[in-house]
RNA sequence: GCGCGGGUAGCUCAGCGGUAGAGCAACUGGUUUACACCCAGUCGGUCGGCGGUUCGAUCCCGUCCCCGCGCACCA
């Protein structure tokens, strides 16, 4: 589009009255792509700024979260932009195995009644990838429509070839450094996944359970029983021996004993361990191996039979006996009590408060079990805890870095197979004739594997002979990679290290901890340098949305609803760095039109009144012949004072950005233009748009109007992308269909040429004016004449500039006349008031109310007294003043002396009304 | 148990040593040639409790009470 046509669409298309979000949102999307405006170049010459979007679920859709997060993401790269930057943001999706499996999973049994071992490996596969074509793109249309100017060409997943091709290589590398082992070990183990989990996947949660009191007789000692407290009985058919602690003299002399496991019957060994608790339950602990972490500890110490009870998906096996045989754990629970309670062997049972592990993905209790997996040891750890450490690497907010050291070191190795399908498979085969044996080995690595065991992104040259590893990584073992197996090696060079990553505090052991690792690992460098942790969204109630609890909004609908920029500029609005937010969800009566958002509503009404302020600057029409500001002496000090107003309001914004502060930053954008701009500048010039008005005075007013919407479009730009594209180009602020997304940020303050002094004297005259109308028009609110334009005020002023802004006063407080009159002479009971310009009076005749005027006066004059007193107060204290700074003393000495003239003439007012 | 964050107007949040702020809600007026998704005005707070430091504390320190989160964990 070329100028004259942006011109010629200026004065001929008028905008609508009330900004309708859907179209334009969805035109500029479109102008943005193709004008390649996203588009990131490794071989610019311009400073590099990177940032790698927190890959969500393939599959997933859209929550708050990620709007949350993706509009900072977004505002980073626009501002960035705007910076002269070259910008990469870029785009992707992980796999999420397990809850992608479980979805085809779940989907395949609905559809055709079949469980993924009924069809296969391979079927299994073709059908996990159809639901992956047809689902994974859901949420980045959905990232589009909220305008996140990725480089949406460069859009990466975790399971393609290429990125497969870098999760290997980095197996092979670890293995082959020895970092990566197989072991059998006891993992947390989700019967419902049938997986094991790594230790970050559990979560804690307390449970109202029970407590077993339970007695076992002792072997030789007919009616001497031994008195046991446990919340599993459903495991005792494992128990191999019972532990009391060596130091506890009740159980002394049993140590070496044998005890009556009651089923299936056995002796089990009496021993002793120095972890046993006598102050717990009876001080007696059944040891049960194959199903407690600290029991298989003591079970390896002692050389302990490890008898495992349970099958993978938490039912009871031939082990536990027949009558339990194929039964639900927790249905074996009461089962076996009631059992132990007919044998005579149950002595109580009492309520009790633990604490449970459940599967984060399948949210049932998950399994401590015995198995075979693989695990790495995390590289680089100490590089690692030094790189935050020593703010080489940023937290925001700072805090985090002590969350982020204290599991550092405390770090286990990592559990990294995970018993699935849909994955990257371990690059793992074995020798057929040995493959058993080597399958179950107590352990296996570099070094005890020999040439049984191929490791390697590509199959062994004879892979007929070879059998692979059936299980598959965790999905964090590929993302862990994610901010340089993304790239291509010129936009690594030019991109990497990246600036920004910006992430959620929930993440930061599963995925920031881990990425650091994985960058000093293989880049021998950090893979961000600043780590920014948004808040987290919760609903009215203060409760995390999710899913299950149905309590989070489709922001799809409040994008219908309000438009993108309005949820984005709302939801930046209120969420505060560091903590969490709220977010409100009104229930509607008239359902056609929804819920009510009242956080998003205050973003709609603030693009509307962008919208309308524009619109009103349209109906002015085009301004061609003035372009630059005119010298000091042709500006009101209305122009002056808000063309500094947004000079200060672009250095402000500097600063916020600087430290992140994304709220404080959207709270100055909407102060600036609503309270500054509309509320004030924007009446006080409207006497200078009228069609009589003086020409030249109206286009210089015009350049100021245009210099401000300008130059504030681009500030707001990063927060609401498309209405100020728009509006942008329907004022014709571009050169030449220039979008306002590629425009650099002027370096020069406005007011750079201008002199400082003539510059602030202006500002305070302003302030003046502004404090007298808001006097004048609080003055006629009391009289109920708010609404009446045709009040005549009086004023006696010793400032000669004041007669020149009169006009403007009356406009801005509704008056009808105003009028200088140092010798006026107010009739008893004319309401008065003391300004910065000067004495003001509404003299209304015959409708005066002498009481209403006395009451209002002596309520002043209270308020007036308090406050002297309290100041008065202060000097009189020689500590203050000796001790506080000089400033803060004058400051005070000017505000005593203030106050006492002002009271004095309040209480020559109030003389005056008897 | 250890650690972190929060408790400011009815609600959502700012402010974090120098006389308490915004938006929404409520109330009173109002269609004045951008906007009722609006304008003008009003009401509303011993800044969680108690101590301390300071000339001065919502802000710093101690302590306690609530709310949220992370880590650890005794069956």
């Amino acid at each position: 589009m070329g100028f004259f046509q942006v011109i010629s669409d200026l004065m001929s298309v008028e905008i609508s009255k009330a900004y309708e979000p859907t179209k334009v949102e969805e035109k500029w999307f479109s102008k943005w792509i193709s004008a390649k405006a996203f588009h990131a170049d490794p071989s610019s010459d311009k400073e590099d700024y990177g940032i790698v979007i927190p890959p969500p679920n393939v599959t997933g859709v859209l929550t708050l979260g990620h709007v949350l997060n993706n509009s900072i993401q977004d505002i980073l790269a626009r501002r960035a932009r705007s910076k002269g930057k070259e910008v990469l943001w870029l785009p992707g999706t992980d796999h999420a195995g397990i809850a992608t499996q479980s979805k085809v999973e779940r989907h395949l049994r609905e559809t055709e009644g079949k469980g993924r071992r009924d069809i296969g490996r391979e079927a299994f596969l073709e059908r996990a990838w159809e639901w992956k074509e047809k689902h994974g793109g859901i949420i980045i249309k959905q990232l589009q429509k909220l305008g996140c100017s990725c480089d949406w060409g460069r859009e990466r997943f975790t399971m393609d070839e290429e990125y497969s091709l870098e999760v290997q290589k980095c197996f092979v590398h670890f293995f082959n450094s020895g970092k990566i082992y197989r072991g059998k070990r006891m993992v947390n183990w989700c019967p419902s996944s049938l997986t094991a989990l790594s230790d970050e996947e559990v979560i804690m949660k307390p449970q109202k359970s029970k407590l077993f009191y339970m007695r076992y007789e002792i072997v030789g000692r007919e009616g001497e029983y031994l008195e046991i407290a446990t919340t599993r009985p459903e495991t005792l058919m494992g128990d191999s021996a019972v532990a009391v602690n060596p130091k506890d003299e009740r159980y002394a002399g049993l140590i070496g004993e044998r005890a009556l496991r009651p089923f299936p019957e056995a002796e089990i060994p009496i021993i002793a361990d120095e972890h046993i608790d006598p102050e717990f339950g009876t001080g007696v602990l059944k040891v049960t191996p194959a199903h407690d972490k600290a029991d298989f500890e003591i079970g390896i110490k002692n050389d302990l039979e490890i008898i495992d009870v349970l099958n993978a998906d938490g039912t009871l096996n031939e082990l536990a006996g027949e009558e339990f045989s194929g039964m639900d754990r927790f249905e074996a629970r009461d089962h076996v009590a009631a059992k132990l309670d007919d044998m005579g062997l149950l002595v109580r049972v009492e309520d009790y408060e633990n604490n449970v592990g459940f599967s984060e993905r399948a949210d049932v209790p998950v399994e401590p079990r015995i198995s075979m997996q693989w695990f790495l040891k995390y590289p680089k750890v100490e590089e690692s805890i030094a790189a935050v450490s020593d703010h080489n690497i940023q937290f925001r907010p700072e805090r985090w870095a002590k969350t982020y050291s204290h599991w550092m070191q405390n770090i286990q190795d990592w559990c990294i197979s995970r018993q699935l399908w849909w994955g990257h498979r371990i690059p793992v085969w074995y020798r057929k004739d040995r493959a058993e044996e080597l399958q179950s080995a107590e352990s296996l690595d570099k070094e005890t594997a020999g040439d049984a065991l191929h490791v390697g992104v590509n199959p062994p040259q004879d892979v007929e002979n070879w059998i692979q590893d059936d299980d598959v990584l965790d999905t964090w073992f590929s993302s862990w990679l994610w901010p340089f197996a993304t790239m291509d090696d010129p936009t690594r060079q030019k991109f990497y290290p990246t600036a920004d990553l910006v992430t959620g505090p929930d993440i930061i052991f599963f995925w920031v901890a881990r990425m650091i690792m994985a960058g000093y690992e293989f880049t021998d460098d950090k893979p961000f340098s600043n780590v920014f942790f948004t808040s987290i969204i919760r609903d009215k109630k203060g409760r995390k949305m999710s899913k299950s609890l149905g309590n989070s909004p489709d922001p799809l609908d409040l994008i219908a609803k309000y438009g993108a920029d309005a949820l984005r500029f709302s939801i930046m609005r209120i969420a505060p760095s560091g903590t969490d937010v709220r977010f409100i969800e009104n229930k509607n009566k008239d359902e056609a039109d929804g819920n009510d958002y009242p956080q998003v509503e205050e973003g709609r009404n603030f693009a509307n009144k962008l919208w309308n302020a524009a619109r009103f600057r349209q109906m002015q029409g085009s301004n061609d012949e003035v372009k630059k500001l005119p010298g000091f002496e042709k500006l009101s000090i209305y122009d002056i004072d808000i063309l500094s107003k947004l000079d200060s309001l672009n250095e402000e914004l500097s600063e916020s950005y600087s430290s992140y502060k994304f709220q404080e930053i959207a709270n100055k954008l909407y102060d600036f233009f609503w309270s500054e701009f509309c509320d004030w500048y924007l009446e006080s010039i409207k006497l200078s748009l009228r069609d009589d008005a003086d020409q030249e005075r109206r286009k210089i007013v015009l350049t100021v109007f245009d210099t401000i919407l300008s130059g504030y479009l681009m500030q707001l730009h990063p927060y609401m992308p498309h209405i100020t594209e728009e509006l942008w180009e329907k004022l014709g602020f571009g050169n030449d269909g220039e979008l306002l997304m590629q425009r650099i940020l002027p370096k020069e303050k406005i007011l750079s040429g201008y002199d400082k002094n003539l510059v602030q004297e202006a500002s305070n005259k302003t302030s003046a004016i502004h404090e007298a109308t808001t006097k004048a028009r609080h003055i006629k609110a009391q009289y109920n004449l708010a609404a009446n334009r045709n009040v005549k005020f009086l004023l006696q002023t010793q400032s000669n500039w004041v007669q020149g802004e009169l006009e403007v006063l009356k406009l801005l407080c509704g008056a009808g006349e105003i009028v200088i009159d140092n010798s006026y002479e107010p009739s008893p009971g004319t309401p008065t008031f003391l300004t910065q310009i000067g004495k003001m009076f509404m003299p209304l005749e015959g409708l005066v109310d002498i009481e209403a005027e006395k009451t209002r006066i002596n309520k002043e004059i209270q308020k007036v007294e308090k406050d002297l007193k309290q100041t008065v107060g202060k000097l009189s204290n020689p500590k203050f003043t000796e001790r506080a700074p000089q400033e803060v003393v004058q400051e005070n000495l000017d505000r005593k002396d203030s106050m006492k003239k002002k009271l004095e003439q309040l209480q020559e007012m109030l003389q005056n009304l008897s």
